[in-house]
DNA sequence: TCTTTATGGTGAG
DNA sequence: TCACCCTAAAGAT
């Protein structure tokens, strides 16, 4: 179940176990991919990156793996051909001599030329990526305010990525609480202040999520909760998946709404400018 | 064994 | 906003 955070920090294990070799064979299980398997069986893979949610697997010939895991794929990288035990599909591996990344679940998986990235449907439309280390602050701000998106509701912004790449569900509401924005509003009805704060949170958490392997919350205050015993699914979140619990930062109990079919959770008391 | 849910995304209206 | 696509695990019966 991967958001922007979760895809790059496979990325990186991918790349360490694939990129710059020789791959010795590639297998994928769709019949309508199958033909590029000799396409692709030793070459080099060039580069594997996370573009927000989707990875892309770059070879040295000029073709790539493109791949989105929506909520159910998952990359698992293992010593050469030593598959897990496991009653999921497997739909794409990546072999050499040492090392094997095998992609499971995954329904959407495509192989592009390089000259295809940039008329491609998801990646050529994507915002600037939270994980990218040129995305600044004012970026995110100018984003925030520009004509296409200042009216639009937030709640629906935050999971648009052609407005900004790599947030998902759970950044959603936490990016709301830390910035203390009630979730019924739009850019238009915020304050420069708030806008700022939603900008800094938006790229704060997306990349401390990245660092902590999903942690958004303070991570101060996550060392003292773990001193007190709570288990990782307690103290991770600020808000997220603790309907009914209390408000780290005020007590009240969080509340959890449903829009367009996605959980969204928030305080009433620190998010009420309504 | 059936139904629901999920950190996602598209397209119709 | 809704229906729908996709797969797997969890929950309900």
């Amino acid at each position: 179940m991967p958001e922007g955070p979760e895809i790059k920090i496979a990325a990186d294990e991918i790349a360490t176990a694939i990129a710059g070799r020789v791959a010795s064979e590639v297998f994928f299980a769709f019949d309508h991919l199958k033909h590029y398997q000799d396409t692709l069986s030793g070459q080099t893979v060039s580069t594997v990156e996370a573009r927000a949610k989707a990875m892309l697997v770059s070879f040295a010939n000029g073709y790539n793996i493109y791949s989105h895991n929506q909520l159910y794929g998952i990359w698992l990288v293992r010593d050469a051909y030593d598959y897990p035990d496991t009653n999921r599909q497997l739909r794409l591996a990546i072999h050499n001599s040492h090392k094997s990344a095998l992609l499971y679940s995954a329904s959407d998986i495509e192989v592009l030329r390089d000259y295809e990235l940039d008329t491609h449907p998801f990646l050529s439309k994507l915002g600037p990526n939270l994980l990218d280390d040129t995305t600044t602050v004012e970026q995110v701000i100018e984003r925030f305010t520009h004509k296409r998106f200042y009216r639009r509701r937030l709640t629906s912004l935050l999971l648009d990525q052609q407005f900004l790449a790599g947030m998902g569900n759970y950044l959603r509401s936490e990016v709301l609480f830390v910035a203390r924005v009630h979730p019924s509003l739009r850019p238009a009805d915020c304050t420069a202040q708030q806008i700022a704060e939603l900008a800094r949170a938006a790229l704060n958490l997306t990349r401390q999520s990245y660092q902590t392997r999903g942690i958004t919350n303070d991570l101060e205050l996550v060392g003292q909760l773990k001193q007190a015993g709570l288990t990782r699914s307690d103290y991770r979140f600020w808000v997220f998946n603790r309907d009914g619990e209390p408000c780290y930062n005020c007590g009240t109990q969080i509340i959890k709404d449903t829009l367009s079919g996605r959980r969204l959770y928030f305080c009433p008391t620190c998010q009420q400018n309504m």
